[in-house]
DNA sequence: TTTATAGTTTAGAATAATTATAAACTAGAA
DNA sequence: TTCTAGTTTATAATTATTCTAAACTATAAA
């Protein structure tokens, strides 16, 4: 479980005070026992449901910004102009249901990728995602 | 080359009659050498240039649809908020470069997965997609 | 402590991609 | 040639995201 200061530490080392606001977002996103994959939209729905509390769109788009910029959060690619997030930083690719629009984490050993190619020169790979997606 | 009972066909199977419109969408797509990587902004453009006629969006957003439900062209996982089309159907996946913001295949031979999950049960595999995102 | 200020929050506006609507048009079967 | 189901279109509606600028606040320094 979490305690108060690693929710700090998490701000400040995305480069952000630890405002009210800000703590909030932080607790709803990593005081969980379980992954979370969320978009700013059900984010946003946690927060009022569990905290009674609304914090503005503005700050919680920027807050998951940062946190994803700083390496606490990952974007998930799955096209669909809603864009998803996964707090589980272990390295580990997903699942996606086009039915229910459910991502599903899939365990880093279950996929193994014997070769991968050297990335075009200037460039260096940020990361590599595998993505498959589900039809019934 | 393509002749123009391909572009036709590739319409009728995809359960779209060949109008004008669609004709001049499906020789935008297919009647290249090289692989076309395209949101449906720069596929307009291109119709507008090179065509110099226009069709509108709707008809541009449906019809590529329909090609993607058909098969002739897949969508492309990168996250934000605009989708991504590519006309190569051989199985390759992604770089995803983030400052041009630019896709290049990767040959389906650079990649090898050595093991992939067995889905949930009730669910199929649709496909599975390897995107390398790319920093300098 | 208090204070000054750089950083923050917010509602609401602006932007951008996509989807829906409904009236005018057309491919193609009969 | 005619008829009709299917199509196109401009435009409006919707939705996700970003911007703005005024009111607020964390925190370093006095």
């Amino acid at each position: 479980m979490y305690q108060k200061n690693e929710i700090v530490n998490k701000l400040r080392s995305s480069g952000l005070r630890p405002t009210k606001q800000r703590i909030l977002i932080a607790k709803n996103l990593f005081e969980r026992d379980k992954t979370f994959h969320f978009t700013v939209e059900t984010l946003n729905k946690e927060i009022i449901k569990k905290e009674k509390e609304k914090v503005s769109l503005a700050t919680i788009y920027n807050t998951v910004e940062a946190f994803t910029k700083a390496g606490h959060i990952k974007e998930i690619l799955t096209s669909k102009s809603k864009n998803y997030y996964d707090t589980n930083m272990k390295s580990h690719h997903h699942f996606y249901d086009e039915e229910t629009k459910e991502l599903t984490d899939i365990d880093y050993n279950r996929v193994k990728l014997s070769k991968v190619p050297t990335p075009p020169k200037g460039k260096r790979i940020k990361n590599l995602e595998v993505v498959i997606r589900l039809q019934k």
